[in-house]
DNA sequence: GTGAAAGCGCTAACAA
DNA sequence: TTGTTAGCGCTTTCAC
């Protein structure tokens, strides 16, 4: 490997002018020429680590997921690498399985690895956890929070509430009155938003809330099953169902198929995320689609922002309007 | 941050000794706690550019993806960062969003980035590119393939010709004899394999293979969709079809599911990856499952393997079996 | 516009 | 076992 200093002698200029052209900066021509003749002849490159060494900024970032499998987090995670990819940054990408320990473990395993920013989709953490970090309490690690909220961390959300609230309403339209809602975990925000926006599509057209109705899964495929036979074995069984995130939606459907009930003549059904769904269910279900291009965007947008030392208009809330997209899941109760 | 000339001061002990104690040398007992207890205090934490500077060694992988929302390679994915970080490793993601000249690109930009090994799933890419790139070459930035081939690489693939031959032979044990399959583009070494084993099993049963019947896709969801109506469309159209990846399925399901065909009553149907299709469709599907585990610890061992600076039994290639998992999506032809 | 020189934090001889 | 020292490749003052 050449380094600057083959590119010096081979130019037979100080190796402080050939950093300079590196970095932008202004040579006269003839002597840019050279250089980069010599750059390409020598097959020079830059090493990473020695700039990073002298800058204390090593061009990467790090996202962390609680799971790479879920379609949303991929598909977002996706959009991400390639807006930083476009800057010429990296992405060392993490996820927590979940687990709350992990979650802090890799948070601080990233920090670790210097990089210069952070993109996070929290779950247990708190902000005082964050804030224990030195590199991010002093901000010289910024961290940009997504889908999920901490107090006093600039962050990109998705509109939660209304998009339930948008989606409810169209089961209450369509003539329901018991309409049964799997939702994610209370202390995870994305899910606390979308139970408000449940009661308040209720409160909008003044129809009690049976507590009963309100299932809590754990946004896995496997607690979407589970308390969607819950709610098909009630006593008074609700006429609609809406599902909150991808995984839960997959297996609330596979438990009425299991019944043989048919969407939407035996019960309709509303589902989220993943426009895949929508056609490959049997019959295409109505779903929520949230934003994720936009999501992805955004986020980059800030940390980049940030990173660059501009820490205007902190700690900024970037809120996402979802879409409903209306197929034939849902008809009119029996 | 605190370096290592702190804890040498703090300690009164040279740096080399904090050096050689940090890299797991022997120091003395009494030595070993007071480092310890000025690590605690300073909160020293090693500079990793420094130490890459000095070690040529990052301690970072490069994962290469044609996408990362293919489920099939986001669970890969997981699988290996789980790996890595265990071994203190991090992980680069990067996907070429299946364009050949990202491919080739993306790779450059790892090396460029010092990875210390690379993990990736190959497209267009041959072996003269791969060899193209110097680090590669000379053996200093160790590759290792996943999934797909490419000549006089390490490599870890799927028994693809097996998987498809044991999954037709299903169909022809149940009675059919035009069977559709399709595939991906046979310069993909999986869509060729597969073609192969579709072949053997026809071979072995002596029935004649029409051409008509394998179509070719590119593994995307619209390319399945498009494949199958072309299937359907015939004047003969097949008793019963067989996706070969987890894309394809979806896509082409979905265009049954549009003609009100009932599977497996009307057609009957194979599919590929992910366990979730066999039950969210309806009804539950047979489908040839890939060891995703299994892939991802074998690739991850050997690229270990290499970047420890052992390079034997090279190139290693191994063959990992696929599960055909019966469900019901498989009927007699009518 | 260019160059000399210092030093980022660390590792690895080598000497003691 | 411990310490001294050179130097990895780069950026960045500060003279010129």
């Amino acid at each position: 490997m050449s380094t600057i200093k083959d590119v010096s002698q081979y130019t037979g200029l100080s190796i402080a002018t050939i950093s300079k052209y590196l970095n932008g900066g202004n040579v006269l021509e003839e002597n840019r020429a050279r250089i980069v003749a010599a750059v390409e002849t020598l097959g020079y490159k830059v090493n990473h680590a020695a700039r990073a060494l002298k800058t204390n900024r090593t061009r990467t970032v790090g996202v962390l997921l609680p799971t790479l499998t879920t379609p949303f987090f991929a598909e977002i995670c996706a959009n991400i690498e390639h807006l930083l990819t476009a800057e010429g940054y990296s992405m060392f990408l993490c996820s927590y399985y979940e687990h709350p320990d992990e979650e802090i473990a890799k948070l601080h395993f990233l920090v670790e690895k210097s990089v210069d920013g952070i993109i996070m989709v929290p779950q247990s953490i708190t902000a005082d956890s964050l804030m224990g970090i030195e590199q991010v309490r002093e901000k010289r690690t910024p961290v940009v929070l997504m889908d999920r909220s901490v107090a006093e961390f600039d962050r990109v959300l998705a509109d939660n509430s209304s998009a339930v609230h948008d989606a409810v309403e169209e089961l209450i339209i369509n003539g329901h009155r018991r309409i049964g809602i799997i939702i994610g975990p209370p202390d995870i925000t994305t899910a606390f938003e979308r139970k408000i926006g449940y009661e308040r599509a209720h409160a909008d057209y003044s129809l009690p809330v049976d507590p009963e109705l309100i299932r809590i899964g754990d946004y896995s495929i496997g607690s979407g099953y589970r308390e969607m036979n819950a709610l098909l074995n009630m006593k008074e069984p609700p006429t609609a169902v809406m599902g909150t995130n991808h995984e839960m939606t997959v297996g609330a459907i596979t438990a009425a198929y299991e019944r043989k009930l048919k969407i939407p003549d035996d019960i309709s059904f509303i589902g989220y995320d993943e426009v895949q769904l929508t056609k490959v269910f049997n019959p295409p279900i109505t779903i929520v689609l949230q934003p994720i291009e936009e999501i992805a965007r955004h986020t980059t947008e800030i940390l980049l922002k940030r990173m660059r030392g501009d820490y205007g208009a902190f700690p900024q809330v970037c809120r996402l309007k979802t879409k409903l997209l209306l197929h034939e899941s849902v008809g009119r109760p029996l």
